[in-house]
DNA sequence: ATAAATGCAAAGCCTTTGCTAATCT
DNA sequence: AGATTAGCAAAGGCTTTGCATTTAT
């Protein structure tokens, strides 16, 4: 595994997640890492195929590149974009047992609008 | 709403779901309907905000649209790309009760490998 | 010495947008 | 007439790729 891989994943792991490849070159920049974007999207696309890292796909926003833990859902505030992990207990279970069908894995974003999202729209 | 936005949702509602914009525009030519790429793209994308069909997102493909039906879950075969919609009966209840949010929506989709795929899997 | 990874620049794909002409109310 | 929408062509954002060079094994 190069330095720049290695420091990209880094990146990753270091940060709570949800990172652009964008972000990302930018913490590289950062930490006085010297990469280009096409290592920054190559990499990230190798650690993802490699399950290292989560390659997470959002409408209408780039994608973003999460590190792996138990958390494996999102939740997006449709007002101001942000995302961020939550962790639905036993989902993956209960996925198949109300489907009959044996998941390899799944994507799970869920939408609402975040607190503080709903104070400024209650101020108004 | 006019004639090609008439037809496109015709497209989508007629179809098993899941088009591309490529696909929308195809079959629109296929009807012997003229329209642009772009209007295409605009309507798909105003339909979409208006909540009359839905953009699907997953990951290294090109949005999706699809009709609003029940179903409201997606299953990806992770060798041959195929999507078909599955319904999982009150999740959205059940991710509120889970999680303790209220939701506007979610987008989950499963991967796995088709029975198709299985079955040339055990050939091999 | 061989294989793998980088950086750059260029290309690629998907999507949006500015503008004019056409269409609808 | 006034407002909405289409079509075209051009631009835009995000991502990938070819190729020469560097780095690691």
């Amino acid at each position: 595994m190069s330095k720049q891989r290695k420091d990209i994943l880094n990146v990753i792991n270091e940060s709570k997640g949800h990172l652009t490849a964008e972000e990302v070159f930018m913490k590289c920049k950062e930490k006085g890492v010297s990469v280009s974007m096409a290592t920054v999207y190559r990499n990230l696309g190798i650690l993802s195929e490699q399950g290292i890292i989560r390659r997470v796909s959002i409408i209408g926003q780039p994608d973003h590149y999460d590190k792996i833990l138990n958390a494996h859902e999102h939740i997006f505030c449709d007002r101001c974009g942000k995302i961020q992990d939550i962790h639905v207990a036993d989902l993956k279970e209960l996925l198949e047992e109300k489907t009959g069908i044996q998941l390899q894995s799944y994507d799970l974003c869920m939408r609402y609008i975040c607190p503080e999202c709903k104070e400024k729209e209650r101020q108004r």
